[in-house]
DNA sequence: TTGTTCCATGTTAGCGCTAACATGACGTGA
DNA sequence: TCACGTCATGTTAGCGCTAACATGGAACAA
């Protein structure tokens, strides 16, 4: 490729100008101007200001793919989740490139939708960009998940859940246990038919194993279970189809508000505290809209936004504790 | 190195697996097994499958580092959005990226946090990494943000807004006009104190300019704006900090349900229709939630996923149109 | 037979950068 | 004076892969 390809001063024309470009222009070697970019210290400051005024002039953006190569480090982390929309994983998102983001690294977003075989296909994606580190919700779904990730050498950071024997590292909370504490407020609270509404995830499925367990437990009957699509409206109906039911658990907030809106136009919530509604509803998760309808949502609380930032630090030392349980809490509000 | 590090059915040693090593144990040359990862056809089904048989022994993984610096083909877009969190760009990410990611490409995701220093960073990290294209919610707030991109000579997608002047492609709608839109549809309904509640952020700002023109132009008083921070429980409050206004024009749902939730509280809201509520309340954004609560929420209904298919469209297919409105609806309900 | 075409595979060079190891100029103390 | 350290800069090789151009054989028509 010949270098006269790009004209100073006329703005960039084919192809962008490169380290030996610059150096070329500022009369230095390459290696030089690569010092400038990221150990500015070790440059004499008159040869630093000229490399500078080349980069300038040229309008150069520096190669992070050669770098990688050359280096070995590519400065980024592959995140999984099953989805982003409309999703407490996004707080987790969030979370973590807070605090990976200005420490240089980039976040390379995959997207599984609940689907094993698209999970395992992005897996294998990210792990060719060969990211330093794997952010995922949950566990992988199969065997080869699993395989690809142990055998990529780098951090994994498992979150949303405790899985008995992880990869590597975790940042999650105790789902089933979660479900037991539902379960035993809504019976203290005398509630005596329970049903749990929402998807059949496996995080969402340990939430049922423990409310379910605990309502056994308790010498209730067994709670019904109705498996609901992704989509929130599905809740709205939901009642129709839990004749008896007093109390009900829902896999998340989102569920738990739409079931709340058919209760509502069903005529069975009161504005009053939980004490006076004929179906108590709690959900997870503790979106703010939660407190700002009425009545407001019980939930059981955890902190999205914290499971980043913790899988985060899993990410960037390799020493110490691996397995964080950031627990969760039970916010009673008036829904339940 | 030596390719003695990694020996067969002992699980994965110090290094990962090369092309050449895969080649040299299916006892080819580097180049075939690159055929057989990339264009299968054109490798004999005998040498392919002992190709197949050496990748899987050896648990062989593609380094797209190395292959996007020999073929100058990241297959990576660059994704720029304010927040992801709580928010309708979620949306939008989850549209484009169900849309590239089948297509082979990786989203490499970066929040600004409305901040137009870390906007800048951000574009530069992202460019750095030489990704085939950038979607970003907005515009750049800076000059030096709109030069990087002008210089990058990849295809550029703006979104959520119709700038005059585009550094390249757009899909998105015009805010103005949505302002307009709301403050007609509250002047109709006889209401004579507007307000617009919500943040200081181009495309707010732009539907804050459209409701407060259209307002002028029917002959009321100017709107006040109460600029609030993202944080939505502050709208809460808002309502105290508004005496005598009986419309509100939210700048998205979240703001417009705090509000609500702050109205409810003062005890004006009613549980009929529109008509009936001594303060309107519109937002933009449609979320699910809108529909749930009570009284359902009137807004400005604005398909985030879409454009973020459109937005990935418009990022593979260089020709033909490079500016796509796709609108907005104001779809009334109780609320105003 | 002798091109000619096609198919499967190989050789060579280099993408843009960095690690590791020189190099040479300049003090500095004994 | 000179061996030695220090500082600023340079040289060399190579990261793992792919584009572009060979190569050599089989098939086949004239």
């Amino acid at each position: 490729m010949s270098s006269e390809l790009t004209e100073p001063g006329t703005g960039p024309t084919g192809a962008a100008p490169t380290l030996s470009e610059v150096a070329k222009r500022a009369g230095v070697s390459s290696i030089t101007v690569s010092r400038v970019v990221r150990m500015p210290d070790l440059v004499a400051p008159e040869t630093r200001a000229r490399v500078e005024q080349a980069m300038r002039d040229l309008g150069y953006v520096p190669n992070l793919v050669a770098g990688a190569l050359a280096s070995a480090r590519t400065n980024s982390v592959g995140v999984l989740v099953p989805t982003i929309a409309n999703s407490i994983f996004a707080d987790t998102v969030q979370g973590l490139s807070d605090k990976l983001e200005p420490l240089g690294f980039s976040v390379i977003l995959a997207q599984s939708r609940y689907d094993a075989v698209r999970e395992d296909r992005m897996l294998a994606a990210l792990l060719s960009r060969r990211p330093e580190a794997i952010i995922m919700v949950g566990s992988p779904a199969t065997e080869d998940g699993t395989r690809l990730l142990r055998n990529a050498r780098i951090p994994i950071v498992e979150t949303w859940d405790l899985p008995a024997s992880p990869i590597d590292a975790v940042a999650g909370f105790d789902n089933y246990k979660a479900g037991i504490a539902v379960a035993k407020h809504l019976v203290a609270q005398g509630r005596k038919q329970l049903a749990f509404i929402g998807g059949d995830d496996p995080r969402g499925t340990r939430r049922w194993l423990g409310f379910r367990d605990e309502a056994l437990a308790s010498g209730l009957a067994e709670p019904r279970r109705l498996i609901l699509d992704r989509k929130d409206s599905g809740s709205v109906a939901a009642h129709a189809r839990l004749p008896g039911v007093d109390a009900v658990f829902a896999a998340n907030d989102a569920h738990a508000i739409g079931f709340m809106s058919g209760l509502r136009k069903a005529g069975v919530l009161r504005d009053g505290p939980a004490s006076a509604q004929p179906v108590a509803v709690i959900g997870l998760g503790d979106l703010e809209m939660g407190q700002l309808i009425s009545p407001t949502l019980s939930t059981i609380s955890v902190h999205g936004d914290a499971i980043g930032r913790t899988a985060a630090t899993l990410t960037l030392e390799r020493g110490g504790e691996r397995r964080i349980d950031l627990g969760f809490e039970l916010v009673l509000r008036d829904s339940g």
